[in-house]
RNA sequence: GGGGGAAUGUCCCGAGCGGCAAAGGGGGCGGACUGUAAAUCCGCUGGCUAUGCCUUCGCAGGUUCGAGUCCUGCUUCCCCCA
């Protein structure tokens, strides 16, 4: 791959910024791309209701598809999702109800609509769910025109398979179909859609290339396969979980302010790397940013944050993220656009225990946790370090807007707002 | 079908003579140092109306003043023989 020179924008892109871990035939999909007819998908399973940056990659993906000229489907795992995926895991998924595939569906459309333009051009994208050719499968068909075109002898030996037989782990059928009905997807979207390509994390590599086998075998024209590094930080963490959990990308998951920290939070030594996948600056630009050693990286990282932020909730919510970090870290300044969770004022005349608003803040799990972080010196009430457990909130603790700056540790900070 | 082993602190791994809120890691959180970084060092890492009370060791019973630890049955997983 280093020493290919790609024609196509579209694979010129996606290598000079690093998305690129593996493809099966370089030289044909970039002849593909260059034709400005390359229609690509990646497929995102519906088992929670928003995806999270670990899925961020993906998106850019198909977001530079279709800036470089083709045609990008989110393809929303309904179908699938039923069945549950072992690649890479060690557990079996539990099944979810087809309530939860529906609603969980419905919160990741939206976040497509940031990055995506959809429409009936034959450069908008176009989102699809797998449940429209898999939930009406005849098995006696399925098995007749498409079972017999899969190896299970070759199927023993894939990786994610072969993992989980290895450690003795139980593998049901169920799981062990997963493989199956991804490869079909990749075809049925071929002859549905005219799509060629299938993209996706570097774990999806061997279900890819199945289905451009079965392609192969069931008259499809020559698909391809593209797959994108197994991200993680430079000190090696997973991305994406974070001590609360997942970084969601949907507001209503994770407030933008939170989801700028976690990008200025970012390890030095990622920055540049980050700035080249999550963000569309120019690569000269980036690499200037690069440059910038010690404490002026930070300044690297804010644009990271600003513009990560902005590509997923908006510019403007982006900006007034980065100016409520500045007021908080740098000015000494309470903003009161801080994350803000509200009470009642007779909740404050009931007599507020520092323990009970930090729970109710968010910021600890347990009032015995809030107990312990007072010990520790991690708990502060409008910037002064609680010492006594047993401290009550009265009205005077809520400054002229009436609220309260609740922080734990340095970096997190809530509003506890008096109605 | 027969024989053997395993299940531990709801993040993970993992010790545990009948006195155990249960060793030790990892992870996480907090503190110190810094640059809202990394590395390093220190502390914490069941819950509560808290000098006490309650709930935890696969599930259900039993023995005992007292059970994660002993007995019985059950569930699940693994190994060997058939």
């Amino acid at each position: 791959m280093s020493d290919f020179k790609p024609k196509s924008e579209f694979l010129q892109t996606l290598i000079a910024r690093g998305y690129i871990h593996q493809c099966s035939d370089y030289a044909g999909l970039d002849e593909k791309a260059a034709s400005g007819t390359l229609s690509a998908y990646i497929g995102f399973d519906c088992t929670a209701p928003s995806l999270h940056v670990g899925s961020l990659v993906q998106i850019m993906m198909l977001r530079w598809l279709q800036k470089t000229g083709g045609k990008p489907v989110p393809l929303m795992g309904g179908g699938t999702t039923r069945v549950g995926d072992p690649s890479g895991r060690d557990e079996s998924r539990k099944i979810l109800t087809l309530d939860d595939i529906e609603s969980n569906k419905n919160g990741i459309k939206t976040v497509f609509s940031k990055f995506l333009t959809f429409g009936s051009g034959s450069h908008d994208a176009l989102m699809i769910d797998n449940a429209e050719w898999l939930t009406t499968l005849n098995y006696i068909e399925f098995l007749r025109d498409v079972g017999r075109h899969f190896s299970v002898n070759r199927m023993l030996s894939m990786d994610s398979v072969k993992m989980r037989l290895d450690r003795d782990q139980e593998l049901s059928f169920l799981e062990f179909n997963y493989m199956c009905l991804q490869a079909y997807d990749f075809v049925e979207l071929n002859k549905r859609y005219g799509i060629t390509l299938q993209m996706g994390g570097s774990d999806q590599w061997g279900n890819i290339v199945t289905g451009i086998d079965l392609g192969r075998r069931m008259g499809t024209p020559q698909l391809y396969a593209l797959t994108s590094p197994l991200l993680t930080t430079a000190s090696g963490a997973k991305m994406g979980k974070t001590a609360q959990g997942a970084v969601w990308l949907n507001a209503d998951m994770l407030p933008v302010y939170d989801y700028w920290q976690f990008w200025r939070n970012t390890e030095d030594r990622d920055v540049g790397r980050f700035l080249k996948l999550f963000t569309e600056l120019p690569l000269d630009e980036i690499a200037r940013l690069e440059q910038l050693g010690g404490a002026e990286i930070n300044e690297a990282k804010k644009i990271l944050a600003t513009e990560a932020t902005a590509m997923v909730h908006g510019r403007d919510a982006a900006e007034q993220a980065e100016l409520t970090a500045r007021k908080t870290f740098e000015e000494g300044i309470t903003a009161d656009t801080l994350p803000t969770i509200t009470i009642t004022a007779s909740d404050v005349d009931a007599g507020l225990g520092v323990l009970a608003a930090f729970v109710k803040a968010g910021l600890v799990a347990s009032t015995s946790e809030a107990r312990r972080q007072i010990k520790a010196g991690g708990l502060r009430v409008n910037d002064a370090v609680i010492s006594d457990d047993r401290a009550n909130l009265g009205h005077d603790t809520f400054m002229h807007d009436g609220a309260v700056k609740l922080s734990l540790g340095k970096k997190k900070h809530v509003l506890l707002k008096r109605a």
